[in-house]
DNA sequence: TAATTATAGTTTGTATGCAAACTAATTAGA
DNA sequence: TCTAATTAGTTTGCATACAAACTATAATTA
């Protein structure tokens, strides 16, 4: 039939959507113990990997979208786990880094990659890998 | 060392985060023209499929959050192109239809899902099986 | 160097995503 | 059959996601 691309079964990206919504929502029983949310999960692990950055470097590497990252780091700072401060050479610019209590916040968040593994346990190695992989070419597609 | 599960380029969840949120962007074009969002065409292409069903089935057959989903339903009740009638035998069930403008939104989008696929043209069959492969492998642990 | 353009971030408005509390109707159980 | 437990769906509150408009500063260029 002519609309059989319209079959929900398929359809990829209900598949990626499903994926992606119900992998966050098994992080938060963990993330909840840090007072983080996934996305702001993600800006900290990035943060715990280059200690420091502007805003818009933040961006680039953890590609999550501007205005979302911007209330973002105004949280983060709220609960003192950022700072913020404009730098002196370029006004518009401003350096987030780490505070001594979102440092040590990576501690804390250590055991949970291993954590959310055991939940996909029926995930074979070459299913990580393939999986990675795709992604990968979406994601640069996307860039 | 023993942090590098943290980092950024291991995290598989990030890599589907970016790429289902970048894809439904991708969507938005296509979708504005029809006065679709992209959770909303997933409802409508469940109901191109199965033309009518009650909210509880739409929610398993789509994924969808009851709670989100019961908004979604009320703006595209609002906009025409459902009806929601509770049933008789059961007052607190009710009937997601497609009205007759729903019904031929089909029409219009049935270009969509090949416009999509030219979006990803380094994408090779295999890469396709891979990811849905796997994808349905996360989903079913996630139901 | 005044005017233009570009860049770094922020704000705003609409639409989810999700947990939790809630309502109304149905079914089970003592 | 009266009450307790379920079930179907809605509402609420908080946190994104994202486009678009906006602010402030810096770099270009006529």
């Amino acid at each position: 039939m002519s609309f059989e691309h319209l079959q929900l079964n398929k359809q990829l990206c209900h598949r990626l959507y499903i994926a992606s919504n119900g992998i966050t929502r098994l992080y938060r029983p963990m993330l909840d113990k840090l007072d983080l949310t996934y996305p702001q999960y993600i800006i900290m692990m990035a943060l715990w990997e280059v200690e420091s950055a502007s805003v818009l470097e933040l961006q680039k590497f953890t590609k999550v979208d501007a205005g979302c990252l911007s209330l973002i780091l105004k949280k983060l700072e709220a609960k003192k786990f950022i700072t913020l401060k404009p730098t002196k050479e370029d006004k518009r610019k401003k350096i987030v880094s780490l505070s001594a209590k979102g440092t040590k916040l990576k501690d804390e968040a250590q055991s949970i990659p291993e954590k959310m593994v055991c939940n996909f346990k029926d995930l074979d190695p070459k299913d990580i890998e393939d999986l990675t992989r795709v992604l990968d070419k979406i994601n640069s597609q996307l860039g």
